[in-house]
DNA sequence: CATAAGTGGTTTCAAATTAAAACCAGTTGG
DNA sequence: CCAACTGGTTTTAATTTGAAACCACTTATG
């Protein structure tokens, strides 16, 4: 099924990254499940993905830890797919997604979705790179430190 | 060219920020521009992509401002891919990716290229979603504010 | 300045992926 | 028990991707 190589062994990180995790719905699935998703049903229709295409990516998404099943919560015999701490640790990419957007793809005044903190009802603070001073970088204050192929 | 449906006007910035960057190569093509990148040539060599493709995607991100053709710097007739402001927004996103993945996706002690700070030569910060108050915020943490469709 | 090599593509065609729809087995509600 | 629901799989068509050939314009070389 799969003829285009595979970036499982690059030794940089985003194209690792994007091979885990970059194709098409698959970050939209996780945004829901941290929508509080869980069912093969909630995330079709939410995304009004095709089925067969929804399985793959679940399927996939849980070969690579991502999500895990689980019995149902609700007590009948169905399954749940939950994100694994490893799928969690995607809270701050999806964020940096949305902050971009918010910020470059949406006119001023255009309605959106928002992220608040939970109780205080307040946005949360938009993400930045922060160098060990703590002062906020851009990209032409960094290097990548590139390791030597072997 | 384009069948599927365009998520450009969806209210979950997540979802319209998926559409414009989301496709394959589209993110490793501005990782490369963050990495100093400009030249055709230069990304189909890194990236090993059909030059249609690459032509494809760059000829996108142009439309979508996140790249803008500028005179070659070296004096030649030829042009060069430089990324706008919009492009540079998005480096939490690229650094957000590369963080997730150094932290999940490598072995303890498996080799990868490392951001570091320019001058200090110290790795950058680690990124977290931060609530007002300035407290680390996890998913469960915060809600998504929807706005009613209209 | 003639020409060969390099740059930045476009075109063509085959292969792979995605999508839509039909189908189906096990579960649940009534 | 039976109808509807859930969570898929299968089949087939449409779209996208990829590889390679081709091409026009620019630059470097002699």
């Amino acid at each position: 099924m799969a003829k285009r190589k595979s970036l499982k062994t690059d030794p940089c990180p985003v194209a690792r990254a994007l091979d885990a995790i970059g194709e098409r719905w698959t970050l939209l699935i996780v945004r829901d499940a941290f929508d509080g998703m869980r069912r093969f049903g909630e995330f079709q229709k939410s995304l009004g993905v095709a089925k067969n295409i929804l399985a793959d990516r679940l399927h996939t998404l849980v070969e690579e830890g991502i999500f895990t099943i689980a019995p149902a919560s609700d007590g009948t015999a169905y399954q749940e797919y939950v994100l694994t701490p490893k799928g969690l640790a995607l809270f701050p990419v999806v964020v940096g997604l949305r902050q971009w957007s918010e910020a470059q793809l949406f006119e001023p005044g255009e309605a959106h979705s928002t992220l608040l903190q939970r109780g205080s009802g307040l946005p949360v603070r938009r993400m930045d790179v922060l160098g060990e001073d703590g002062r906020v970088l851009q990209a032409g204050d960094t290097v990548v430190h590139k390791v030597s192929p072997p």
